[in-house]
DNA sequence: TGCTGAGTTAAACGAACGTTTGATCAAATC
DNA sequence: GATTTGATCAAACGTTCGTTTAACTCAGCA
């Protein structure tokens, strides 16, 4: 119990300032390590290799995010309140239920594809043992159920047989927006008859298929 | 180059038959590690954790795959054949398109259920790195776009606009059906209202929303 | 009976792991 | 100008990693 709650922000200096620094140290971890665990996993990731990409002294990530783990939670954070944010911006709009989704998938697929390998750490580190990890995401989990609950799965579930339950589409929005941009390793190699969409026309596209389903014109 | 392709099936004698050897060692390290891999990841699990899981000396995982990589290829083998023997044998029925899909989809749904450990391995190992587990992946991914090409994209586009690709689908249905599974770890945490879905009406609740949209009765 | 070979074992290999330390540097503060 | 403070560094900490080796056990077979 010597030195405690040693970083926790730890640029609350001027812009640059220091010695040989040249920008910002603790965000060219942030960035390496996010693109390193997307691509090798956390697990497979050693502090050298994030250090040395992050063109960083190894102790340095310790330093500014006090462990490995300290460093994904705030990855973790990052991505999840941008999602949640932009959830919110949609979905609590004064508007009609179809124009709410239809916001919601258009600008959450937007935003996946600006924050593509955030979405793959936050979604293949998901299962992760470590408690501390997975609370900290049910937490995310929480105000994101809570709020599709009241937005969607209401409006919604008038009429059917059985309310959907946001436990149900939660999940189920969040797999299909991101299964591009979580696939995307393997399609890549598919040798792809050139037909590739972009991000926005993967957004209307999916936008529509949630909404009227596959068989619309059959 | 002493002694090279020394796994490679070791399992052709009698069905146990070997000094203390209880039932079958190797089998037991496939169940130990990809239940492992599942929740804690390929990366953070360790050789000497998964062999006193499997209860198998240290050396046996090298002695039966080769190596702690030839173990997770043999794993994500084990599910995409699966799951490629579920989809050929729904989606080439002589049966109506609606009919394959929503076959498609009970069939692979209760395929996922039953191998929940071996999906999300199959999913949340995707990027790795590694140019030999990433083409393993491929391989079994092309055949499964071939599938989905033949049987659903071209009898679905006929009147779209735009025709369905495999690329997309093919990702999105799989994250679809995946997507209770992935989040399972998350969703277990969120003190959910009891609204627990079985794994059959979990299927039949995915076909429906599939086919006919979110909006089917608003 | 004695060989063969797959299964199993304990022990060790070098390498890499995440983390800590103590010194050093330069800007900010007084 | 002396002191303070946050950033940076090289070096080392003890541990754990994946893999290899060599010896041993024992069923099957000639």
């Amino acid at each position: 119990m010597k030195s405690e709650v040693k970083h926790e922000k730890r640029k609350n200096r001027q812009p640059s300032g220091k010695g040989r620094g040249d920008v910002d140290s603790r965000q060219r971890i942030l960035e390496a390590a996010v693109a390193l665990f997307a691509r090798n996993g956390y697990g497979t990731t050693g502090m050298r290799e994030l250090a040395s990409a992050a063109n960083v002294n190894l102790a340095m990530v310790n330093y500014f995010f006090g462990s490995k783990k300290g460093l994904l939670k705030e990855i973790l954070d990052d991505f999840f309140s941008g999602y949640l944010r932009v959830a919110r911006e949609q979905l609590q709009r004064e508007v009609g239920t179809r124009e709410k989704l239809e916001g919601f998938i258009v600008e959450a697929v937007r935003y996946f594809g600006k924050h593509r390998d955030g979405l793959v750490v936050a979604i293949t580190e998901l299962p992760h043992d470590d408690p501390e990890v997975i609370e900290h995401k049910a937490a995310w989990g929480r105000q994101m159920m809570a709020l599709l609950g009241e937005a969607l799965c209401e409006p919604l579930s008038a009429g059917r047989e059985r309310p959907l339950s946001p436990q149900l589409i939660g999940p189920l929005l969040t797999s299909m927006m991101a299964s591009r941009f979580l696939f995307a390793p393997v399609t890549e190699r598919l040798g792809n008859g050139g037909a590739e969409f972009s991000v926005e026309d993967y957004a209307r596209e999916l936008s529509a298929l949630v909404l009227d389903g596959l068989l619309r014109d059959n």
